[in-house]
DNA sequence: GCCATCTTGGAATCGTGATTCCAAGATACT
DNA sequence: AGTATCTTGGAATCACGATTCCAAGATGGC
């Protein structure tokens, strides 16, 4: 009997990610998110709640669709280093070249926004600081096995490094750092972890 | 002839410094400043112009009383690694213990607000992230000649690593990281750069 | 074709944003 | 003391913030 909506809610939410990923939750206005996606106020409003509840919203779905795809291709294969080369290269790729070149992570730069206040989003900061860590974890733990770590390297803190690595990585690259010494740091990195070249 | 400033512009500057590094330039008023400092609109604005460049002062006095210093302390000495353990030390004292824990690095956070866009703002960042790097090549560069450095250690690549590192830390430290686990991440990271524990 | 129910357009609300303006007050030199 | 020159208080400005409201429109089942 109802009405049905006139718009497709999910294209709606992967515009407003962009919003929000580029320029942050602060400086983006309801009027900029009316205009970007072409809908109504009335229409935001009814589908989402308001402007927080929009930006957790966005953020979650940041996470499903860029980051998650990409944990999971870390973790999977049991490659071992070489799927953490390749993490780290698709990562540089992405922040620095094609449509969100210099964007960062959304994830990244919701931790030096005000908007960590909010405990919601403060839980996901740290589910996907969790996930980011395990994802690498995995990898590391399958280079392990496959002997690929230098002698003294733990995987648990090996992890850790990468990680927060990531989060220097995505803002860097936000003030336009340049992929090449990006890609050339994280191959150091990688080096000094892995095993030395032997054979 | 003239009239003389009623309140101390060195002083209003170190409080707007703690308002911006807090809460981020975009969710902090006018208002805010002007209840922080007590001083008036008129004088706010005859003194330092408008909020932009109060941000950009503030952002100025940021680095010179808190990263500048850090930075020497980093690179005087020739201690090597030592040095840099400190200095990882410290920042992970200030980031999550005291009056400014959680607070992250007002520079770092910058990177991540829609403040980079200005062209000031990201010339700040970049000359920041230099001296960072510079100051801990210096230490590793002592390092090196003091026979501290593991052999496939590259004082400049390790420079360049440890300074992302640092940004991981300052934005994690944002969302309420744990002081101990950071530690020991770094202490990992200083270890697989530092020469083998043999004697 | 009708009705209950939802959606949509767009104005209205009401707070707060940064910035400006001017009269009143303070200062230091003459 | 007088005066030129700056500073200060506080109201005024004017754009834009998020959110709400209601009349008008669209839908699907009867």
């Amino acid at each position: 009997m109802p009405d049905i909506k006139h718009f497709d809610p999910d294209e709606t939410l992967d515009t407003v990610v962009r919003l929000f990923w580029r320029r942050g939750v602060a400086t983006t206005g309801v009027q900029d998110i009316v205009t970007a996606t072409g809908l109504n106020r009335s229409s935001l409003y009814a589908t989402f709640g308001g402007k927080q509840e929009l930006y957790l919203a966005a953020l979650h779905r940041y996470r499903e669709r860029r980051s998650r795809p990409m944990f999971r291709r870390l973790a999977e294969g049991d490659r071992g280093l070489p799927a953490v080369a390749e993490f780290f290269d698709s990562l540089i790729t992405v922040r620095c070249s094609g449509e969100y070149a210099r964007w960062g992570c959304m994830v990244a730069n919701a931790h030096a926004g005000a908007e960590n206040g909010d405990p919601d989003v403060r839980a996901v900061l740290d589910r996907h600081h969790q996930e980011l860590r395990d994802a690498l974890h995995t990898a590391l733990t399958a280079a392990e096995t496959r002997g690929q770590l230098a002698a003294g390297t733990d995987p648990e803190a090996a992890a850790d490094l990468l990680a927060l690595l990531a989060y220097g990585v995505n803002l860097r690259s936000r003030a336009g750092a340049d992929a090449q010494a990006l890609r050339r740091t994280v191959t150091a990195a990688l080096d000094s972890i892995g095993r030395s070249p032997l054979a």
